[in-house]
DNA sequence: TATATACATTTGTACCAACAACTATTGTAT
DNA sequence: ATACAATAGTTGTTGGTACAAATGTATATA
């Protein structure tokens, strides 16, 4: 089924529109999936992009304007997402000695380990989400994504 | 840029997660550049697809459940989102008379006006958006998305 | 060494989203 | 007719998001 039977346009759209309308609503659906396998862990999309931001970091600290410049949803709370993760005990918040203004965050050991048993779990689901494009075709498309935004 | 150096990621990922990534990556830029063109009208993402919904059915009402089934978002809280809406005049909300539970609604003439001034603005954004691919391209990669979910 | 300016994060507030529970209406089986 | 289930929408509650203002720290300038 085509973007235009899928959201029932009557009206015949513009190429652009359509293409625009249907990256919207493919990712949409592509979130929902792999929504509804972290929610059973307790974590929020966010929060688990903030992990694996963390866990990309293999050590180093990350700081809070770093966190939040390399997420996907660029939220303006941050620090109020970072609460929630260590009150879970999935992360580690300091204050960077060199400069005071700024937090350090590590991802700890728990942190780790709750990624680790998802990963299998997210993997499995995205592969299952692309499993009607071959290799090739999901080349192509990362090609045109990278594209179209540069 | 591809994803990977976008997002600033030291892990090799695989496909797989890599076009999961890019696609809700890549959604998220496209969402932005539209959101703040249409918050100028004072008009939410969200409020916006309903009433490009409305003006899809040509004069013809829509119930509350197939606007809900019809959203890029489908938020549980439709009722609310409409309320804002007949607020501002946009919309017009009355209850089905051959079946009392359902609602019938209606875009109003100052809702179409708002999306008229609205379409070359926003097809504009659109065409900009995309301006790095063909024609050619666009099509596959509508192609793609498509067959993606299907 | 004051003072201003820039930086990094936090906090306040108001609005929006998600989920469940609730109300009202209609359909169906006895 | 009555009771029960299904349907359609609304409301309550809790937590998340967005924007602006505030706090605390560092740096530059006079």
């Amino acid at each position: 089924m085509g973007i235009e039977d899928e959201i029932k346009s009557d009206l015949s759209l513009r190429l652009e529109t359509k293409t625009i309308i249907n990256i919207v609503f493919t990712s949409r659906i592509v979130e929902e999936g792999l929504l509804s396998l972290i929610k059973q862990y307790d974590i929020s999309a966010q929060q688990y992009n903030v992990l694996r931001i963390l866990r990309g970091q293999k050590g180093a600290a990350a700081n809070l304007s770093t966190v939040q410049e390399r997420m996907v949803d660029k939220s303006s709370n941050t620090t109020r997402l970072i609460d929630k993760l260590i009150k879970k005990n999935f992360v580690k918040r300091q204050v960077c000695k060199k400069n005071r203004r700024k937090i350090e965050l590590f991802i700890t050991p728990e942190g780790l380990e709750v990624l680790e048993t998802l990963d299998p779990i997210t993997e499995e689901n995205n592969k299952e989400q692309l499993a009607n494009l071959t290799k090739e075709e999901l080349n192509t498309l990362n090609t045109l994504l990278d594209k179209l935004r540069n």
